[in-house]
DNA sequence: AGCACGCCGACT
DNA sequence: GTCGGCGTGCTC
């Protein structure tokens, strides 16, 4: 910058300092100090900006001389959170500058509780004063003392309820003196802590030396990551649980993060059978005072363990000890709007800033994670052999080209026999089908129109339970209407294809006596209703469980012994990268749902493409022969986790604007040996929630940086008002 | 992100 | 004639 557009006038010098807003701003903007005032690297103070307060943090960024005196504010009062830590500030100018996101968005994450910076009005308790009024007591304060004789001071609301006495009751002995009211700390009320020695399991010599491992990781309080590979019942959550206990005693906090922590109800009885107590929890669905009272307790070092999603991973942990990624291989922990980061990989790096330990565990692990261990960056821990005998069911494929179902139908006869001898023999039966609703397109049988979403490339799918159609991408609906909109013919609409909902039919008019359950996220709305229906299927009183990917999470059926997959080339198609990777994970994980304990298995895979290697490595078990060779592919191609790929998704609301932009962008393209740049093509929803869509790839050897040659060429292309341009670096799904 | 300034349609 | 729509631009 140059001086001379400072103004020099001999004033009072002023203190500048960074503060850095929870806005989408690329950087940090420059206030005053006050006279007389300090302030130190990571405070939480509340600045002017416009006509608003909020709250800002001060950063490492050297404040800017160039800003006139005449602009600058002076910064507000500290707020009483302690100070974000230099290792976090580091992480998120870390995850900005990798994800090309401005560094205020990404601080907007970790101040994502605005609520939570204020001290909360202490807690008022009522202890007896111990003063004696001349006369009789009435029956009503007597009780009250009783009541306070016998425990600790109490509010005037419990103190009421627990006399049996009306709360003026309680008001007029504070007046008279008989009662004095205490502010409480704002924890003295403290949650029983989890307990490292509350129930330790025994291992078997192969799991003790896993956890011994990771235990020592723990312990030697430094930077390393373990991929724990192991395949379901193998006691990977016991094995990390030791790492947990072992960072608890050292008095250090730790990170969990699962993927769908919603639906975990089992993962947390199984937390809290090994600590005694459940973790906290961190969510986009804990209520907005939870969730004020959880996110200071964290920052104050009052919660040793938080289980979360996503979002957990920019909570203040301040004392971290250990991070656990569980099924680090799911595609849910790539954010996929507004800031776009992968937590998997972000968990990583916040470990690395931390100085801590991850591990990261899975049945089928990423190739991304695999391809670490390959270049030494990861330890690889195996637990459970998938070669020995109580390992994987039986798995064998139904030919759908040479045993078809009948038209109109899903169920074909193969599997239809062998739901009928599992049912039977008493045992149960799971149809898995990764479809919600009961039709995913409806169309008339007269004119042809086909029900589309109006804000997105997609078909309105019929969900009959709630007499809709609905778009899974943008939760529009509309009722289904008696006549074609098109046409005007009425009773000429068909539902084309299969959902759950429809399946669980087909599945009824089977076997009339058997008793169906549906599982998919639609039919049970809650972890509660989820939690009760798995519990139903433990004791018996379903036979057959039908439901989508939900179901695959690791629930303990001990009586069901047949896994139907209705259609197995269900996401092999669509050409996207990871097709391949994520159905093998997906139908991997579904077949370990069948015959636990003393039952043997059975997995039926419907498919139309038996000759798939998807197909082919899951029939034969070889786990390791799909992943060698899926690895050799992508190193061939140059594809992740042996390339980069970046993806610039530019939208508008008027197509031509997008078509025009994403074509400047494409001219604009650098021009480098290493560099492919692909397309504009319009992006697989090509309109979504009214938005049309074209994306640029970009591809790239591993070695190459892409965010500042990205950056770059971005800011070399003027980006109308009406368009918006995002990039994904690492993107996940295609779609 | 929010809030204001600014320029074009339907109302007391 | 004003009230008000949301397009564009700025906030230390």
């Amino acid at each position: 910058m140059p001086a001379a557009a400072v103004t020099l006038q001999p004033t009072e010098p002023v203190t500048r300092v960074s503060v850095l807003l929870p806005l989408p701003l690329a950087g940090p903007y420059t206030y005053a100090v006050p006279e007389g005032e300090e302030v130190s690297l990571g405070s939480v103070i509340s600045v002017p900006f416009g006509k608003r307060v909020l709250p800002g943090v001060i950063w490492d960024t050297p404040p800017d001389a160039a800003v006139p005196a005449l602009k600058l504010k002076e910064i507000g009062l500290p707020f009483d959170v302690p100070p974000m830590t230099g290792e976090m500030r580091r992480f998120i100018d870390w995850v900005a500058g990798y994800t090309l996101t401005p560094q205020g968005a990404v601080l907007r994450m970790a101040l994502s509780v605005p609520a939570a910076l204020e001290a909360p009005s202490p807690t008022e308790v009522l202890a007896a004063s111990g003063l004696q009024l001349p006369g009789k007591l009435t029956a009503a304060r007597q009780k009250v003392l009783e009541v306070l004789k016998e425990g600790p001071a109490q509010t005037s609301a419990a103190l009421a309820e627990l006399a049996g006495v009306s709360t003026s009751v309680v008001k007029t002995m504070v007046k008279a003196g008989l009662l004095t009211p205490h502010a409480l700390p704002e924890f003295a009320f403290s949650p029983r802590q989890p307990d490292p020695g509350f129930a330790v399991p025994t291992f078997s010599p192969e799991q003790q030396e896993v956890a011994d491992t990771v235990v020592a990781a723990v312990e030697a309080e430094s930077f390393a990551v373990s991929l724990l590979d192991g395949v379901t019942g193998s006691g990977k959550t016991e094995v990390y649980f030791a790492a947990i206990a072992a960072a608890l005693q050292a008095g250090k906090q730790v990170l969990v993060l699962l993927p769908e922590i919603a639906l975990s109800a089992q993962w947390l009885s199984r937390f809290e059978g090994r600590f005694g107590v459940k973790p906290q929890i961190w969510h986009s669905e804990i209520g907005p005072v939870a969730r004020r009272k959880a996110w200071r307790r964290i920052a104050y070092g009052q919660v040793p363990v938080v289980v979360g999603a996503r979002s957990a991973l920019f909570l203040p942990l301040n004392n971290l000890g250990l991070i656990v990624v569980d099924e680090e291989h799911e595609g849910s922990f790539k954010q996929e709007d507004g800031v776009l980061y992968q937590a998997r990989d972000m968990a990583v790096v916040r470990a690395q800033f931390a100085k801590v330990p991850i591990i990261l565990a899975s049945a089928t692990p990423s190739l991304e994670s695999l391809a670490n261990v390959e270049a030494g960056r990861y330890t690889r821990l195996e637990l459970g052999s998938r070669h020995g005998p109580a390992g994987m069911p039986e798995i064998q494929a139904i030919d759908l080209r040479k045993d078809p179902p009948p038209r109109g139908r899903w169920i074909a006869p193969g599997l239809e026999r062998a739901v009928t001898q599992t049912l039977e023999a008493g045992e149960q039966a799971m149809l898995f089908l990764n479809r919600r609703g009961y039709a995913p397109l409806t169309l008339c049988r007269t004119c042809g129109h086909r029900f589309a979403c109006p804000n997105c490339s997609s078909w309105l799918v019929e969900h009959r339970a709630r007499q809709r159609l609905i778009c899974h991408h943008c939760g529009h609906t509309e009722a289904v209407p008696p006549a074609c909109p098109s046409c005007a013919d009425t009773g000429s609409l068909v539902p084309c294809g299969p959902g759950v909902e429809r399946l669980a039919e087909e599945a009824q008019l089977l076997w009339p006596d058997a008793r169906l359950a549906i599982m998919s996220s639609d039919m049970l709305g809650s972890p509660e209703k989820a939690e009760a229906l798995v519990s139903a299927v433990q004791a018996r009183e379903v036979d057959i469980l039908i439901g989508t990917a939900m179901m695959a999470k690791g629930h303990h059926f001990p009586h069901l012994t047949l896994v139907g997959v209705v259609d197995a080339d269900l996401g092999l198609g669509g050409g996207d990268l990871r097709a391949g990777e994520r159905t093998f994970q997906l139908l991997h994980q579904v077949s370990g749902r069948a015959g636990r304990a003393e039952h043997p298995g059975r997995v039926l895979l419907q498919t139309a493409a038996v000759e798939h290697p998807v197909l082919q490595a899951l029939l034969a078990g070889d786990r390791d022969g799909f992943i060698a060779q899926e690895m050799e592919e992508r190193r061939y191609h140059g594809m992740p986790p042996y390339g980069r790929l970046a993806a610039i998704i530019v939208s508008a609301p008027d197509a031509g604007v997008a078509d025009t932009l994403a074509r400047a962008l494409a001219r604009a393209a650098p021009r480098m040996d290493d560099l492919l740049v692909l397309g504009p093509a319009p992006a697989p929803l090509a309109l979504l929630r009214g938005m049309h869509r074209r994306r640029l790839l970009v591809k790239a050897p591993r070695a190459l940086k892409l965010q500042p040659i990205l950056a770059d060429w971005l800011s070399a292309v003027p980006i109308p008002n009406a368009a918006r341009v995002a990039v994904d670096i690492d993107p996940y799904s295609f779609l």
